[in-house]
DNA sequence: GTCTATAGTTAGATAGAC
DNA sequence: GTCTATCTAACTATAGAC
């Protein structure tokens, strides 16, 4: 009867029928957009009736958030984990690295979130958009301290994350069109590893002092 | 009574506000994506009543796959303009700018674009995808040249292509991501010209023979 | 060519039996 | 915990008066 909620002690069966309904949401959210999604299309995908899906979840936009909550976080991590004590070009190259990995592995994570961006950002709280900023300018100080020391081109440190950002993840967000060009079974272990070799010489051209 | 085609002779009020319609249609979709979008924020936006506007387009989907065709269009003229009998270097680094022009002048075809790749492009005509996928063909083939003939560094072309695609459509498909990080007023004249110096920089370093 | 009224669907969410 | 049945709201589209 008492519905769980995020802090309560869950059961295990509780844990397990909420990890399939994200599951499912991931899957139908990557592919549709919030508006374009609906609650059948999750029930279906996970197996689950509208009613249960409910019982777990206080509505559709409740699913929504928990994943778009999970995207931030994995989404952030590797930026902090830039050291600046570490070899600069090489952090930096480590990092798109990073990133590419991430759209070979998470895509829908990664079209969950260029959706929820593309279309303003609403559903994001300030608080996370905050805790994004920050994380920013702390990598942005540490690439120009970087520059002014030499040890990397003078690049600005925005423009450079920028352009990190959209050439690794259009792997993820552009899946389709890529396979439009590059034919249907395109987007496997090869094509990576072509553009891992095309971005790191991209990158390491643009950043060599 | 009989309802204007896209064919037939239209009066001079008929293209006004099919004009109109379009207009606004593209304020909406490219803001909140197809399923997102409804017929009723397209009349508040064009000013016309909802069965108005079903009076000029058949419906919808009619309205938007006469957007997505104009946008079809205008995303494929660079990609035809560049010239192999030119400067190597040179006329992809004048293809960078224009795409990157067309971010900043045209940023809501950019994202209803985008918005459609993102979900799948399912609405895109597979004669409009055979399109484009000669013209990529037709590119890469010029690139190719250009590296045999030492003219330009030895790239793979798609992975080229996909890198100035992501990186200068970065700026209008996640414009709220911009101004989160570089403030409320940030993609104006200014903030594009850092990003073009950016941008001529990163293409010039890689592409340099 | 434009309007009001409404038909016909589909969506998110809830009630209550089991 | 899970189900069937249902409520209410929103949406696309059409009918028919003016």
């Amino acid at each position: 009867m008492t519905a769980p909620t995020k802090t309560a002690k869950q059961s295990r069966i509780q844990r397990k029928n909420r990890k399939i309904i994200l599951e499912a949401a991931l899957d139908v959210f990557s592919a549709h957009g919030y508006r374009g999604s609906t609650l059948d299309q999750i029930a279906e995908q996970s197996g689950l009736s509208k009613p249960n899906i409910l019982y777990y979840f206080q509505g559709k936009e409740a699913i929504y958030q928990h994943l778009l909550a999970d995207i931030l976080t994995s989404w952030l991590e590797p930026l902090a984990a830039i050291d600046s004590d570490g070899d600069a070009v090489e952090e930096i190259i480590a990092y798109v690295k990073t990133k590419l990995d991430l759209s070979q592995k998470h895509p829908r994570q990664s079209r969950l979130f260029a959706n929820e961006i593309l279309q303003g950002a609403r559903r994001i709280s300030t608080r996370s958009q905050d805790h994004l900023k920050v994380l920013v300018e702390e990598t942005a100080d540490k690439i120009r301290a970087w520059s002014a020391a030499g040890r990397l081109a003078k690049v600005d440190p925005y423009h450079l994350l920028f352009s990190i950002w959209a050439s690794t993840q259009h792997y993820a967000d552009f899946e389709s069109q890529i396979t439009m060009i590059l034919g249907q079974d395109a987007l496997g272990d090869q094509t990576f590893a072509q553009a891992h070799v095309f971005l790191d010489m991209q990158f390491r051209r643009l950043l060599a002092p």
